[in-house]
DNA sequence: CATTGACAGGAAAATGTTTTCCTATATAAT
DNA sequence: ATTATATAGGAAAACATTTTCCTGTCAATG
C-alpha cells in the first residue's frame, strides 16, 4: 500500500502539496497537478481513511442501533439507510441490541468506534435519549420511534393518526365492536391506541376495555392475543392489530378455529410488511414507507452532521440547531386488501 | 475526551505506562497500576480506537458484502455475523450491492475502510473472487455462497445433497411427475439443480426439461414460473422450488388458479424463512441453520484474522493457512408442514 | 567488591494524514 | 525602482496511540 510520502517522493513534490491535490484545498499549479496525478494514477494510491479520521475528527461512518436485524421491517429500514449513507460516501455499521445489553452501553459502543452520527430503531426511555443528547455531541436521530424529546429529530409517521384512520375504516364498513391488539412501546402501546380510541369516540362508539389486548409484537403472541378475543362472550366484528405480524398470528388464530375472514372477523394490519401481501387472504394494512424512513433518516443526519462540521459561524449553528429540531412525517396509507369486509 | 497523555500526567506517569497499563503488553509496578487506574476511573478514559487502529493496522470491523439486506434470509445471517462479532469486540460494517455497483467496487470500499476481513453473501465469479484472493492480504469468506475458490473458505450446507433430499422426499410419497423452479447463481441454478437430477437419476426416473423453469429468486417471479409449469399439457403432481420466496409465489399461483395444495399439487421449498410457517398451507421445505450460518462465519473470519495477526512463527503459519482451506458444511433437514401428500 | 543481568519506566520514533506557519518568488502599486 | 501584496509550495506540528530503544536501579553471581 503507498502512502502519502512515496507519492510525494515520486511525484518530486512535498507532501502538503500532494494532500492539497487530493483535496483540493489550495491552489496548486497545473505543472504539479499533473504530476501528483500521474503518481497517483500508477501507484493507485488511496488516502488512508483512518489517518484522516484521526486528524479530521471524522470516520464518515453512521452507527444504527437497532432491536433486531432479522426483523422484516428494521432491515428495510436498514437498506433505506445504507443506500442513501453509501451514495453521501458515510458506511453504515450496526449494533443489535440484546435484551440483556444494558442501555448505556451500545451507546458506548459506537462512541468509541467515533461513529459521526447515531440513527436509532430502538426504543428508549426519553431520559436516558435526553441525557445522551446533554452529554454527547455526536449527533442522534429517531427512525420510527415515535419519542419526542427536545432537540432530537425524528423521522417517521404519524403513528395516532394512521391508526385512527384504519379504525375509522373498519367504521365505515359498519363495525362497531372494534377488538384491538397493541403492543407494548410507545408506538404499538400509546400512540397507535390512541389512534384507535380517538376514532371510536369520534363516533360515540364506547370503549370496551375486554376488547383490547395487550401481548409482545410477534406473530406467536398475535396469535394469543387473538384466542383470548375469541373467548369473549360478545365477540367483535373487527379487529385492528397494531402490526403486521400480529395481525398475521391472529389470522391464523382464527382461520384454526374455523372461522371465516373477513367474512366472521374483518382484520385490519398495520405497517404493510411483505408477509402481509403473501398470507391468505391478502391483509388490509396500513402502509408505512419504511425503506424511505431509512433514507430520510440516513439523508437527515448527514445533513445534521455536514452542518455541525461547519458549525462555527453564526448562520451556519442556526442551521444546524434547526436540523435538531426538525421531525419529518411521512405519508402513511390505507391498503385495501382482502382481510375487511362490510358490514350490514 | 480525555486522552493518554492527560492520563499520564494525572497519573503522573508517563504515557509509555500508561499503555502498557491499558495493555498489559508490559509489566508495571502495583504501585503505578493503580495510580493509572484510578486515573483512568476519574476521567473516564478510553482509548482512542482511531489512533489505535492507525499503529496497529487492525480496526475491528468486519465487513459484510450483501446483495440485500431487507431480503429476509440476508437479514438473518447478518444479524448471526453481528452478534458473534459483538462478542469478540468486532464490528460490523454493511455494504450492499446494487445491480448497477461494479463487482470490484465493493471489495475497494472495504479495503479503503480498512476492514481486517470479509464475508460475502453475495455471488461473484470465481476469477474474480481468486483474483482478490491473490492480490488481498485482507482474509476474506463466503457464507451460503457455495464457490469453490481455492484458499477462500466457505460456510454453508452441502446444497447438491439437501435439494436431493427434497426430491427424494417428494418420490417416496409416490410422485414420479416433478417439477422443478430453479434460479441464476451457484446455489439455487447449478447445485440445487444437479440434487433434483441425481435424485431423479437414483430411481430412474427421466429428466424432462419442460417441467425445469428457471426464473430470478422472488415470490413475484415464482408466481410466474408456476403459471408457466400450469400451462403443460401433461402438469406435475409436485414441483421443487429451489428457495421458499420461490415456492411462495408458486403456492400463490396453483391457489389462484382454483387448485389446492396439497391435493392437486404438491410443492416443497428450499431454506426455511419466517414467510413458509405464516402462507396457507404452510410451506414444507428444507430447513438451512440460517442465523447459525452466520455466527459460524464470522466465527471463522474471526480466527483467521487473528491467526494472521501473529502468523509469523512457522507453527502459527500453519494454522492461519490451515483456516484458509475449511468448508464448514452445517446441517439441512427436512421439514414437513401441509404442502406435499402423498400419491397414490 | 565488581560485573552481569533483569527489569521498571521514560523518551522518542513511528503510524499516515491535514494544516499551520513560513519562505521565496512574482506581480502590482506607488 | 522600490515597496507591498498575493501566492505557490515546503517544513514541521498536530492527531492519539504503540513500541522500540535507552537509562538507571537493584539483586545476584563470580
Amino acid at each position: 500500500m503507498p502512502n502519502i510520502k512515496m507519492i510525494a517522493r515520486k511525484a518530486g513534490v512535498s507532501i502538503s502539496t500532494v494532500s492539497r491535490v487530493m483535496n483540493g484545498s489550495k491552489p496548486v499549479s497545473p505543472e504539479l497537478q499533473k504530476r501528483v496525478y500521474d503518481a497517483v494514477q500508477q501507484m493507485n494510491y488511496k488516502p488512508n481513511s483512518i489517518a484522516r479520521s484521526l486528524i479530521l475528527k471524522k470516520t464518515n461512518l453512521i452507527g444504527v442501533v437497532v432491536p433486531d436485524v432479522s426483523n422484516s421491517f428494521h432491515a428495510q429500514v436498514l437498506s433505506g439507510i445504507e443506500e442513501c449513507a453509501a451514495q453521501a460516501d458515510y458506511g453504515v455499521i450496526i449494533c443489535n441490541v440484546y435484551r440483556n445489553l444494558k442501555q448505556q452501553k451500545y451507546f458506548n459502543l459506537m462512541l468509541e468506534r467515533h461513529v459521526d452520527g447515531i440513527i436509532m430503531l430502538h426504543e428508549n426511555t426519553t431520559e436516558e435519549l435526553a441525557e445522551f443528547q446533554k452529554t454527547s455531541t455526536t449527533p442522534l436521530l429517531l427512525a420510527s420511534v415515535p419519542l419526542k424529546v427536545a432537540d432530537i429529530p425524528f423521522v417517521g409517521i404519524d403513528e395516532v393518526s394512521a391508526a385512527y384512520e384504519a379504525v375509522k375504516h373498519l367504521i365505515g364498513k359498519g363495525h362497531r365492536d372494534i377488538g384491538l391488539i397493541y403492543g407494548d412501546c410507545t408506538a404499538l402501546g400509546i400512540l397507535r391506541v390512541e389512534g384507535y380510541k380517538n376514532a371510536l369516540k369520534d363516533q360515540t362508539i364506547p370503549v370496551r376495555p375486554e376488547l383490547m389486548v395487550q401481548c409482545p409484537c410477534s406473530v406467536a403472541q398475535g396469535y394469543q392475543a387473538m384466542d383470548q378475543i375469541l373467548k369473549l362472550d360478545r365477540r367483535p366484528t373487527a379487529v385492528f392489530c397494531v402490526s403486521d405480524e400480529m395481525a398475521i398470528g391472529a389470522l391464523d388464530c382464527i382461520l384454526d378455529k374455523g372461522l371465516k375472514v373477513p367474512d366472521d372477523i374483518s382484520l385490519i394490519g398495520f405497517d404493510d410488511i411483505e408477509l402481509g401481501q403473501v398470507v391468505r387472504p391478502k391483509l388490509t394494512t396500513i402502509h408505512q414507507p419504511i425503506k424511505e424512513i431509512g433514507k430520510e433518516a440516513a439523508r437527515l443526519i448527514i445533513d445534521i452532521i455536514e452542518k455541525k462540521g461547519k458549525a462555527a459561524a453564526g448562520k451556519d449553528l442556526e442551521d444546524y440547531k434547526a436540523g435538531l429540531q426538525t421531525r419529518l412525517i411521512l405519508k402513511h396509507s390505507l391498503i385495501e386488501r382482502e382481510t375487511v369486509k362490510g358490514r350490514a
